[in-house]
DNA sequence: TTCAATGCAAATCCTTTGCATCGTA
DNA sequence: TACGATGCAAAGGATTTGCATTGAA
């Protein structure tokens, strides 16, 4: 999901800074994935990918996107899996948030919030679990779909 | 995970009573769910139940799984993907629980708490979005691997 | 120049499906 | 008995891997 670049802070710098080769199939899939509107999967990055670069390999999305989700730099997603087993990416956040996944339209929410950050320090005081990633996902129903003009979604999977 | 058996509660029952045609082979599936003392995948629930019926096939586990997990009686996790692209399985519980999977040594622990109940009407009033399911795993260290006696587990996956 | 990354193709892993047979309700 | 469930085998889809070649540092 689009993310706030500031100046030195790109993907590809941040890349660049854990001693990274940043080769331009590298720098091209964390372009894409800095400026998405939407999350995307690996198929979806690949496609977007060869329309820069039609030479650019299935496997080589796979393999950067398993560089940038060791280092830590994106984060994998199954939003509920309403869209099957594919996994999803996003640039991680600095600060958490939800998934709010619409289980008729299939559309998704990232409601505002510091909130959700006091969970971590719970979590911590009351088990000893100190917590790095959170994976937080809902399945429901939005407001649009309860309110009655329900577009059933091709994703409806409840 | 272990669940309470109330009389007339077994998954079986419950899958009876949604008018599902009970087999042995669906018997026994959801009883060895409901027993399991850890999470359990799809290959884990074929191995373990093929020593008690020979017979019985990949296929069915598959989909009585599917059949279970439509049905709302269990739920899906990914466990952070400690374990790889594998899939879990448990009794759906009646109170929303939290997965802290440790990063270091894979254990997950279920800390207790009604407090996260509280999180679907604090998203319902401030979205609008009614939660239905929720999907709360948290990546981290447990207490023990934070202590120093690091037990590097086969699951290191940072 | 050097070693890591890429493209390619084949392999792997998990899961699903078509179909004939079986067995619950 | 009848229709849904199972076993089997084969297909499918996503992801990974081995290897020769390419190219970033």
């Amino acid at each position: 999901m689009g993310t706030t670049t500031l100046p030195g802070e790109t993907l590809t710098d941040r890349l660049r800074a854990q001693g990274v080769r940043i080769t331009p199939q590298r720098a091209l899939i964390a372009k894409l994935l800095e400026n998405a509107r939407d999350h995307l999967d690996a198929e979806s990055v690949y496609h977007m990918a060869r329309r820069s670069d039609h030479r650019i390999h299935r496997a080589t999305v796979y393999r950067t996107l398993a560089t940038l989700k060791k280092l830590h730099l994106i984060d994998e997603l199954d939003l509920m899996h309403v869209e099957g087993e594919r996994h999803f990416y996003e640039v991680r956040p600095s600060t958490l948030h939800i998934h709010l996944v619409c289980l008729t339209c299939g559309s998704v929410q990232e409601p505002e919030g510091r909130f959700w950050e006091s969970m971590k320090g719970k979590v911590f005081r009351e088990t000893g679990f100190k917590p790095e990633i959170i994976r937080l996902e809902m399945g429901g129903r939005c407001s649009t779909c309860r309110s009655g003009k329900v577009r059933k979604g091709k994703n409806k999977i409840y």
